[in-house]
DNA sequence: GACTCACTGGTC
DNA sequence: ACCAGTGAGTCC
């Protein structure tokens, strides 16, 4: 006897396939089940979402293709997975399909029957090497930890961990997963914003959990690995021999079947939002999952936002009593926070990169064999190359941006598009041979620094070495690490970098950190940018002074310098006193009088497409054609505008903006909206248009 | 998104 | 005659 099931196949949104097909089989299917179906001319992997036993009405037999095969041996995926993605796809307006099997691994994607009985047998032939569960060292909780860690223990709601940077919110993910994982077969999954924070991550929790665990309980999932060691993860996770997974935001669609922790530390970084794709935020998603989950306690299962600058939204659910909130205000071993230093450049020698006092306080700290973090968030030698004599800029031909100055390799680099050439010897529109760098990249000072410090000795008589740190110096594999080892072991005394610097790294012996360049972030127009420089001086200040040991040795403050030509900035007078509430409570004040997030909902519509008219043509036509559709009244449409950086690669982009008061409005609207925007791609005047997405709960705006 | 097919305009 | 390029339509 025949069966019908339908099975979930990887189309995407605007492909007018929204739904799961029907296919027929001679083998009853369990939902969840991965199947390789006929679609069109290909073979896809598919997701059977139920096994129905009757024909479908809408189709004849003929109609109806068979199922090719099944991945047999692979426990189904199970029904709280499939609620996962099913939500993460109604939500964020994609198809169910797109969402589903972009949540697994690609290698799944390209084994035919034979590969893929090797590639399971393999897998369940990986003994764990034998081992005895040996009791864990761990070190002493403080005063603090131990509340929160009580606390946590009877939570009844997502927690949100405030933790300053220091305090030890790690220490308490290990305690609250060591806790978790005392049920048998138990698992917990913890993410990290960036591939980067992985490695150290999970040198913590090996330490820790594999004399107990064994090496195979713990595993990595994340876009920098190869498809091979992804999908061996994967499986992992799948059939349970990993206890702890530890990912970037990817592994929040890792099949979990016995889930009883989530964390997520850094929860306010933005690279919980994807950006391409299916727009998801993995941090939101953690919160869904988690919430729904059913273990023996009933629904739901623990889930820890960290942060020592929580989201602004987090913190808004903190006050309205939808989180609970837990506070380390303490750094451990009772090292202080470093004192702020605003350096007014309006009073300073005209021309300065690094001012006076910040040069003379970096040689004191140097002398005493204490490091600096110089942060400068932009790489290259110069933003700009500019002729004297003509206007000739190094603009990118394919985007509507300059192209950046590499001095170590002598490149003309596009950041958005990745154009690059050997920099001209002449101006090449008047031939004129005097062109210059414009503005100051990581590059550049570093190069600086080294002059400064040309006569500078440390300590052992020796000179002082500068390095810098960014996505150029730490493209090669291990390059990294070395980096971050060259520090630790003190060979580098200045450490000049991108954010990368500031985020998250353990560094031991930094006495002072500074911001040379923060302001251009005071004046955009994005609503969030004063959060993000927030929270991006607050992890910077974070690297100072994190082994209290030293720091109380040294005798001296560590310190945060902030060079900035507006000193009585808001933002800067928060920032001088760590106080993070005070800010969020300006903020959220700011935000309800505009109705922006989270006391108002946005979603954008973004355009791509030859033209900017036809981006923009065909947003403003969707837009009005969406009069008369249900829920219209409670959303505000705004016209469509280009992007801050109109053209990438040669297309033209352009987002319009939707406003709701009321999430559920804006979700029903969109969901309204979603056929008149596949509809309207195809009136003559989008003729250009070459993809749209929705973004909901946009990052940037 | 991946694929096919039909049609275009270009060249030899 | 033979292509690359492109737009439209389909996928159980």
């Amino acid at each position: 006897m025949p069966y019908w099931p339908s099975v979930i196949v990887p189309t995407p949104a605007h492909s007018g396939v929204g739904a799961a097909l029907s296919y027929r089989s001679e083998q009853t299917l369990a939902p969840g089940s991965l199947v390789r179906v006929p679609l069109g001319q290909r073979t896809v992997l598919g997701i059977v979402q139920d096994g129905a036993d009757n024909a479908p009405a809408n189709l004849s037999e003929a109609q109806t293709k068979s199922v090719h095969a099944v991945l047999a041996g692979l426990p189904p995926l199970n029904v709280e997975w499939l609620q996962l993605v099913q939500f993460a796809a109604r939500y964020y307006q994609r198809s169910l399909g797109e969402v589903a099997l972009g949540a697994l691994p690609a290698a799944l994607k390209d084994l035919d029957e034979a590969q893929w009985a090797r590639r399971l047998k393999k897998h369940t032939a990986q003994k764990p090497p034998a081992h005895e569960p040996q009791t864990i060292r761990r070190p002493e909780l403080s005063a603090e930890q131990a509340q929160v860690l009580a606390d946590l223990a009877h939570a009844k709601q997502p927690v949100l961990l405030f933790g300053a940077t220091g305090s030890g919110k790690t220490e308490v993910y290990l305690r609250a997963a060591e806790s978790a994982l005392q049920t048998p077969g138990a698992q917990v999954l913890v993410m990290v914003p960036e591939i980067n924070l992985t490695p150290q991550l999970e040198a913590r929790f090996r330490e820790r959990f594999e004399p107990l665990l064994g090496p195979a309980a713990v595993v990595c999932l994340h876009s920098g690995m190869t498809p091979a060691q992804r999908l061996g993860s994967w499986l992992s996770a799948h059939m349970g021999q990993a206890r702890i997974v530890l990912g970037t935001r990817m592994a929040v669609f890792a099949s979990l079947p016995n889930l009883r922790l989530i964390v997520v530390d850094e929860e306010h970084d933005p690279s919980y939002k994807s950006q391409d794709g299916a727009r998801y935020s993995a941090r939101d998603l953690a919160i869904y999952r988690a919430q729904h989950i059913t273990n023996e306690r009933g629904l739901g299962c623990p889930v820890v936002l960290g942060s020592a600058t929580p989201s602004i939204e987090s913190w808004h659910a903190a006050e309205q009593g939808r989180y609970q909130r837990l506070h380390m205000p303490t750094r451990m071993g009772g090292g202080a926070l470093p004192q702020w230093r605003l350096l007014d450049m309006n009073h300073q020698p005209k021309g300065a990169v690094i001012a006076p006092p910040l040069l003379s306080a970096m040689q004191d700290r140097i002398a005493r064999g204490e490091q600096c973090l110089v942060l400068l968030n932009r790489r290259g030698y110069a933003p700009v190359l500019s002729c004297h004599a003509c206007d000739w800029k190094s603009s990118c031909p394919n985007c509507s941006a300059y192209r950046v100055f590499h001095k170590f390799d002598r490149t003309l680099r596009c950041h958005h598009c990745g154009f690059t050439e050997r920099v001209p010897r002449a101006c090449p529109d008047c031939g004129n041979l005097d062109i210059a760098p414009v503005g100051r990249g990581t590059e550049q000072i570093e190069e600086h620094l080294n002059a400064l410090f040309a006569d500078v000795r440390r300590p052992d008589g020796g000179p002082v070495r500068v390095a810098r740190m960014d996505a150029d110096s730490t493209r090669l594999k291990g390059s990294l690490q070395a980096q971050l080892d060259a520090l630790h072991s003190g060979e580098v005394d200045v450490l000049v970098g991108t954010q990368m610097i500031a985020k998250g790294h353990d560094f031991r012996r930094i006495g002072l950190v500074a911001s040379i360049n923060a302001d251009a972030a005071l004046f955009a127009s994005d609503y969030k940018a004063p959060e993000r420089l927030f929270a991006l001086l607050m992890q910077a200040a974070g690297r100072a002074g994190r082994d209290a040991a030293f720091a109380a040795a040294q005798g001296v403050a560590c310190e945060m310098w902030v060079q900035t030509w507006h000193p009585t900035h808001a933002v800067f007078q928060v920032l001088k006193t760590h106080d993070y509430p005070r800010f969020a409570a300006e903020q959220l004040a700011e935000r309800a009088a505009a109705g922006m997030p989270p006391l108002g909902h946005q979603a954008l519509v973004r355009a791509d497409a030859r033209t900017q008219d036809a981006a923009q043509a065909f947003l403003n036509l969707a837009a009005a054609a969406a009069d008369g559709l249900p829920h219209r009244s409670g959303v505000t449409l705004y016209p469509a505008v280009p992007l801050t950086i109109q053209r990438v690669a040669n297309v033209e982009r352009a987002q319009l903006l939707v406003e709701s008061a009321s999430r559920s409005t804006l979700q029903r609207f969109l969901h309204a909206w979603q056929s008149t925007l596949l509809h309207t791609r195809s009136a003559p005047q989008a003729k250009g248009l070459l993809r749209y997405a929705v973004d909901v709960d946009p990052v940037s705006v």
